[in-house]
DNA sequence: ACCCAAAATGACAACCCTGTCATAGTAGAT
DNA sequence: ATCTACTATGACAGGGTTGTCATTTTGGGT
């Protein structure tokens, strides 16, 4: 989505941009993330900003298209091993995936989870056209249940639903307090009560 | 909080204004929130305001004042109830409980949940001097297990955590498209997997 | 050395916002 | 009727934002 000008550009300054955008947009919601920051990091001028892209959100499109591809190739990469695992391994398994790329790209990760509590209109649509990351759980859990493992009256959607949200708000806890020892603790923690419920018997 | 010169208007005036308050705290999180849209809206002068409040702070705090009076009469009012339930029935009341006032009183409860999603240093130091809500529901549980009904080796902090951060959820998802009956099948749900797990037996 | 098209620039308009302040208005007491 | 103390007002300063545009700079081809 930029214009021809910002791909004509030789690639350091593109990275130059690129960066500058990422620093903005993991500090600051898209509402609130400024074009002056980005402008004023990657050391060009405003006019020319608008030179390579439209406006903010083309900015933004094009730093989760990138962020997006480094993932594919991260996620390809996951999906490989898990393939005759059950629900509970390959969660696992996903979970401590996805905890490795939030740490080598901490930034890229933050701003995916500045966009979870993004109501914007344009993030909201954004949002929606997106794919899922955690949808191949839910397969998962379809098979489990019918080889018999999991109870057949569960429903699969539901439950990764509230893995998906248990798992994001548990991120955002190790994120700010930087516990990651305690995450992964409290993700089997989680799983085991998923799986066994809590009562007594 | 407010100044003596707001304290000293007649009720309908206060009225006026605490309602363009509201009004806005439940539409944008507080630092998105304009102080122009509350003087508009309650149609005073910006002048007027400043003779009133401190600041969108002072403002703020007031608005949740007045709030936790209303909530703390029906919570006082839940709490009479639930003495001796078990905790999965305590916190199925406390859900109804909740959303019973957030349907008497939606924009309280959308401001509530602005604040659960506003990362401004203002908001996240508030928060921690605010009250817990379910905070009543660890105890619960602890009782729960030492009557023998819940296992031992249950964390009670974590399952609270987990309930939380799922009714919230939840609730969003029921505010954005108002599909009520579905939120309370939902939460029936999760209960049931809380207490039995997911796993065939 | 010259030319010209493409790229870079920052001033600018237009619109937000918050908090202040001198001025104008009002209503009660003397 | 006058004085006074409180109240209301909107213009203002000073800060932010986005997107535009006339101007200058640059660099490749001749």
């Amino acid at each position: 989505m930029p214009k021809d000008t910002f791909l004509n550009l030789d690639e350091a300054k593109q990275r130059r941009i690129f960066e500058a955008a990422v620093d903005e947009f993991s500090q600051k919601r898209f509402s609130e993330a400024s074009i002056n920051q980005v402008v004023k990091n990657s050391g060009i001028s405003r006019g020319s900003f608008y030179q390579y892209f439209k406006n903010k959100e083309d900015l933004y499109l094009y730093v989760l298209k990138q962020i997006g591809k480094e993932k594919l190739d991260l996620m390809n990469y996951a999906g490989e091993i898990k393939q005759d695992a059950d629900f509970f391994d390959g969660f696992i398994y996903m979970i401590r995936a996805a905890l490795e790329w939030s740490r080598t790209k901490p930034k890229y990760y933050r701003i995916g989870m500045l966009m979870e509590f993004d109501d914007s209109h344009f993030i909201s649509e954004l949002r929606k056209a997106l794919p899922e990351g955690f949808s191949m759980l839910k397969g998962m859990i379809e098979k489990d249940i019918q080889l018999g493992r999991v109870r057949s009256d569960i429903d699969s959607g539901l439950v990764v639903d509230i893995i998906y949200t248990l798992n994001l708000h548990l991120l955002i806890h190790c994120f700010k307090t930087d516990e990651e020892s305690e995450f992964l603790k409290k993700i089997d923690e989680i799983i085991k009560i998923l799986k066994e419920g809590i009562v007594n018997r």
